[in-house]
RNA sequence: GCCCUUGUAGUAUAGCCCGGUCUAGAAUUCGGCCCUGUCACGGCUGAGACGCGGGUUCAAAUCCCGCCGAGGGCGCCA
């Protein structure tokens, strides 16, 4: 079977009227009008009409919607609305049928729940409004990428298979692995901070694993995290860094995504920058100022980011947090050893990435364990790294499928993941 | 773990609150017939549904209980 062809949909133009062509693609509609017929084809970069009339009419037996097609013949000007110029058919091969009735409408005239395009996901790809939601999350990931090289990072992949799940906190999901206990990995903290000793700035984009029972619409089991680390920056140099890479991203999907942004009806508006910074503790006061009381040392819950994410609807960073609501790695303040070198990156009370100046001392490390009841024993593959000079360094981790949300204005995690993993869905 | 909402053809919905009008309605999809410029083509026509189990009642899509599924929120989230 010859599945060749001349050009792509995107190729094709009003100019080569006269020319033979051959494309392929999934017929999207098809009308027929009696002895002549119009049928609709996409390819992944656009649609085109295709004519048949007269003898052609018998091409069209056994042919319906969303099968695929291959189509031979010569572009001509058009009557059309939406077209300027369309392919009058000479040959009409099906390459693959499709079988009714489909699960949901690939169309998308009528929208399916959430759940029934989950499950029917490939095909919800042919829907240009969720192939859009993914063609941006290409871009985007493209984006980041782009800047972090610009300012010398290098791209790592760490273990996702780990042999400890000692750094507590969130729950891991725990597999055999040849007989011993192994973990999902939930982050590529401790790897990534040891490769600053060589590698200085190093950057990871990749899935990681949390056994919480969640059930809202930005938590997911296997989520996807953009993760840095950096010798000789201080969390505010991080800060600098996370900024202009989320600048970097609005600007790029909203200047070379309008197709994108037109299918799914939202308008990417890129934020003002910099970014208002706000400490824990003037968060506090803010707080109090609405009658909400948090004695410092608490941590905020959900309904007071609500809160503090009203009076700063867009993007903002909460930083220098108590130290004792951050993890046994997190770096005190010279002035202050009560608050930390941390932050987090909100948009409104939603949390973005966390991020802070990180222990380099191998002392203070061990210590900061004992506080947190953790037992550095079983840290000795990571401390050990600490006596090999390591450099003060200082990292975040961003939630990607989080940030794909904030960037063309939805709220469920589920709507920017192919496949999503939560504590009810494991298929498809 | 807790709370709220919800389940009607392939899809997406009306009806449910206030039981009888439901032989469950419109749309789209799918099948058949007609149609040479459609463009959400049109016309005629056909097929297709009350998640499962129990209860209340003369009567249940509608009210109640259980199960299952779905959506959302809280909590959890070094």
């Amino acid at each position: 079977m010859d599945i060749s062809r001349t050009h792509l949909i995107e190729d094709l133009n009003s100019s080569m009227e006269g020319k033979d062509v051959i494309f392929g693609g999934w017929v999207v509609d098809l009308r027929k009008l009696g002895k002549m017929a119009f049928l609709t084809v996409r390819d992944v970069t656009g649609m085109c009409q295709v004519i048949v009339k007269g003898d052609s009419m018998s091409l069209l037996e056994g042919l319906n919607r969303q099968s695929v097609v291959r189509i031979l013949g010569k572009i001509q000007a058009s009557k059309a609305k939406d077209f300027d110029f369309e392919v009058s058919a000479t040959e009409i091969q099906v390459l693959a049928k499709a079988e009714y009735p489909l699960p949901i409408d690939p169309i998308g005239r009528l929208e399916s729940d959430i759940d029934n395009r989950l499950n029917s996901r490939a095909l919800d790809m042919r829907n240009q409004k969720t192939a859009s939601i993914f063609k941006l999350r290409s871009k985007v990931l493209a984006s980041i990428r782009e800047t972090l090289i610009k300012r010398k990072f290098i791209e790592i992949n760490t273990p996702k298979i780990i042999g400890s799940a000692s750094e507590g906190g969130a729950d891991l999901f725990g597999l055999d692995y040849f007989g011993q206990k192994a973990y999902l990995a939930q982050s590529p903290q401790l790897y990534k901070e040891q490769m600053t000793i060589g590698l200085e700035r190093v950057f990871e984009i990749s899935s990681f694993y949390r056994a919480e029972k969640s059930h809202t619409g930005r938590h997911l089991s296997e989520f996807t995290s953009v993760d840095i680390e950096a010798a000789m920056m201080d969390y505010t140099d991080v800060m600098d860094v996370l900024e202009s890479i989320v600048v970097d991203v609005f600007k790029n999907t909203s200047e070379n995504c309008k197709t994108e942004q037109q299918e799914i009806g939202y308008e990417i508006k890129v934020p003002s920058s910099p970014f208002e910074r706000v400490t824990y503790t003037q968060a506090l006061e803010e707080l109090s100022s609405m009658d909400i009381k948090i004695e410092f040392g608490e941590d905020l819950q959900d309904s007071h980011l609500r809160s503090l994410g009203e009076k700063h609807p867009g993007f903002f960073f909460l930083t220098d947090w108590p130290m004792k609501l951050k993890p046994f790695y997190i770096h005190e303040k010279d002035d202050d050893p009560k608050l930390s070198r941390s932050f987090d990156l909100q948009y409104g009370y939603l949390e973005l990435s966390s991020g802070g100046r990180r222990l380099h001392d191998p002392e203070q490390l061990r210590s900061r364990l004992k506080e947190q009841d953790l037992d550095p024993t079983s840290f000795e593959e990571h401390l050990k790294t600490f006596g090999w000079g390591m450099p003060p360094h200082s990292g975040w981790g961003m939630g990607l499928d989080r940030l794909m949300t904030v960037l063309i204005g939805i709220d469920n995690v589920r709507e920017v993941v192919l496949y999503p993993r939560d504590p009810d869905r494991l298929k498809p």
